[in-house]
DNA sequence: CCCTTTATGTCAGTGACTGACATTTAAAGG
DNA sequence: CCTTTAAATGTCAGTCACTGACATAAAGGG
């Protein structure tokens, strides 16, 4: 058998993430993200199928965990509920990978493209739920609507949770989902907070 | 001043199309689309950033317009309720562009590049809806959350829609958004239509 | 008719990404 | 210990999206 692959592919990904930071995501060719890593541009692209992938490793993972979760929940809990638990389950997850979602973060946010890549990669995520939530016998036009509104909530907790830590993940996605239940009747000039 | 680029714009989004439809998306080349126009290459660069971006064009004005109609709604209205009345203004635009949306989604669906920009723009939109709404005095947290829920209901509109013109958008509308009230306390096994 | 403005043409170049084929590695089998 | 073998990587040529710099052409005003 060969050499191992997931060396070459943590290497690549490190490799990546500094140059980003160094740099920034446009000024950083493949052929130096390759170089640093030790191997060739040929090899980088066996691995990720395009540049920005790199830095969307495993999130097949978290799609794979969340389906789990949802399966997992009791059969009649509503949508919303299931969605809710499965993301608190994975909450502690999320608060160990804090580390690289931060600087992961900060090069997004800085490059339209990988923004792109994000949301493409939010849909896919929320398309995975849905389905987890037919095959628990909910119909698919609601199943989408619940994954949809759900992942609205994650990222809204996710964002609150970067800014600010403290409560933890689980605490904002408490106050996410509870906020949802007053959008259609809470008042509609709530003081904005800046 | 210099000939009307209204014209080649529109030759280039037509090209493009038909290109698209007729061999897809891969295996048209940014050269042929421009032939097919009558312009160079370079020309094609000059009126839409990349590739993807032909598929996309006027997303900009509905954009604008989503804004205007959330502004003027009534102030004390609920923000979801604000969303759908906004959505119902423009169902009308919706219904006159259906020639254009139907080739154009049948072409996106078929590649994932196309898929992923397309969940950009419905990012971008669903933040200008955000915008508008705390324009209107509402927090941003909570006008994220509300403009992605709105954002859910539209697309699950959209896609009923485009399956089957029927009822018409409006009706669609008045669905989804009803539809969302129910997701945290209704049926958690409603039988699957599918 | 000249001048200015703006759209387009021309051209060379970079870098992402791919296909085809050769080469190396590490483990399994004898 | 040597051979075999499959997976991983290397090599190389090529296409195509996209860009910067500079030249040219088409209106429209004076």
């Amino acid at each position: 058998m060969p050499r191992d692959p997931h060396i070459a592919r943590t290497r690549l990904r490190d490799a990546a993430l500094q140059l980003f930071a160094e740099a920034g995501f446009d000024q950083t060719t493949v052929a130096q993200i390759a170089a640093r890593a030790g191997v060739t541009e040929r090899t980088f692209f066996r691995h990720f199928s395009d540049k920005r992938e790199v830095l969307f490793d495993g999130q097949d993972n978290l799609g794979k965990a969340l389906s789990a979760a949802i399966a997992k929940a009791p059969p009649d809990l509503p949508p919303l509920a299931v969605l809710h638990r499965a993301f608190g389950a994975l909450s502690q997850t999320f608060e160990d990978n804090r580390r690289y979602s931060e600087p992961r973060a900060r090069i997004i946010a800085q490059n339209p493209t990988l923004q792109e890549r994000e949301a493409a990669k939010h849909a896919a995520l929320t398309a995975g739920m849905a389905e987890a939530l037919h095959r628990r016998g909910l119909d698919r036009p609601r199943a989408d609507l619940a994954a949809q509104t759900a992942m609205a909530a994650l990222a809204y907790a996710f964002a609150l949770w970067l800014d600010q830590p403290a409560p933890g993940l689980g605490s904002y996605l408490d106050r996410a989902f509870s906020e949802l239940g007053k959008l259609a009747t809470g008042a509609p000039s709530a003081p904005a907070s800046q």
